[in-house]
DNA sequence: TTTTATTTTTAGATTTGTCTAAATATTATT
DNA sequence: AATAATATTTAGACAAATCTAAAAATAAAA
């Protein structure tokens, strides 16, 4: 089946709301994609003619599997394309996302295809977010919270789940990136920021708000 | 100023079509476009309040200075992405023209800027086109046609017009590509073949049609 | 359990790009 | 120069995606 680069941009807001809390609502959907509640409601009848969404009337509405298809196949090339602009073209995290928006819906499989073959099958993107593959599976990694990490446990950073300027701008000031090793020398109960210990940095503080949006995992060597 | 895809398709034919004929009419450009004079005509109405024409009703209508840039910005995005396709996704020259025409119409001026650089700078396409530079500079080259090349002469072949399946199939069959070294040995009156030595292969006999649509320049060593 | 507030949907309008059919202009032919 | 043929434009309609304002349904509060 063929989807507007419209439709496309709600199947793939709705999997992202989903994600979140099982059922989505037409109100948190209009903000998501910044539009109108009865503009939501247009297109969910339209999505749901397509039968792309389980959707009762004021009742909520969540991608079928058919439509969750359609959206793991949006967000792999959004992801694609944003490791292709990073580590081919050399852009920062931080501006990759809108210029992704718009190659996520040019149409061709091959073209996808071949991207990922040239890029080398990435499992995840610049922000540590994991790629679909060409069927819709996406990979798997034991992640936690840096705020949560057992204290001098050494694991290594995974995913940063605010990707604003103003947190690249810190995490570089830090040397902090995916794939960085990183361990938690000691917490602060006064505003819950934490001593860390970055490789071959020396040991610094951060506050709560860094911990909680940056994700890591154990080695598994 | 910012335009449409539709907007921009438009001003794409239309410069194609003026580079043949200086003045074009709504019935051509409605072939190339593959759409119905009306909808030419609505069109031309709002791209010369945007100032990208000359239009006189029933007259006929050119690209201002302002409407060349623009068609010239996106013929250069249509050629660099063609050179990505080919160079780096490795995709045959005749699967690269549509979706080309998706990739041209992404907006961002740094994406364009930071692909010609990862490409090496290109000044030609994969079909021999010159690529504009971010200015609108079109790379010169003294081309002409292998029907006429001087007996005896070797060029190199620069451009093939046309990029079909079937001229592919054929040149491949030759050994015949951009860059290849070719020179005419024998043209016979009967039919316009003639008879050509490609290096390292041995000599062969080409049709006139095929020799009218392989053009060559001389070596500038 | 009424009343109030919030959420969602409908009704009707708007913009963009397209279409068909009819009207008008231009060009070619007798 | 009148008529026929062709080219172009207008008028009016339609589908997609959006909007505002109002109505209807649901949820929350008194």
């Amino acid at each position: 089946m063929n989807f507007t680069e419209s439709e496309e941009n709600y199947i793939k807001s709705i999997y992202h709301l989903q994600q979140e809390t099982g059922m989505v609502n037409t109100n948190s959907l209009a903000a998501e994609m910044q539009t109108r509640a009865a503009s939501v409601t247009d297109m969910l009848k339209k999505l749901s003619g397509k039968k792309m969404l389980q959707y009762e009337k004021y009742k909520g509405f969540k991608l079928t599997e058919n439509g969750k298809k359609v959206a793991l196949s949006v967000v792999r090339k959004h992801r694609l394309w944003e490791y292709f602009l990073v580590e081919k073209l050399g852009f920062e995290w931080d501006k990759v996302h809108d210029i992704a928006e718009e190659l996520e819906h040019v149409s061709s499989n091959e073209l996808i295809e071949r991207l990922q073959q040239f890029l080398g099958n990435p499992s995840f993107d610049p922000h540590g977010d994991p790629i679909p593959d060409s069927n819709g599976k996406i990979p798997k990694i034991n992640q936690l919270n840096l705020s949560v990490l057992a204290l001098n446990k050494t694991a290594v950073v995974s995913s940063v789940s605010n990707q604003s300027p103003q947190m690249l701008e810190m995490l570089k000031h830090y040397a902090i990136a995916i794939g960085t090793s990183i361990k938690v020398i000691k917490r602060f109960e006064f505003d819950g920021s934490m001593e860390i210990k970055v490789s071959k940095q020396p040991a610094c503080i951060i506050s709560e708000l860094i911990a909680k949006n940056i994700f890591v995992h154990y080695d598994d060597k």
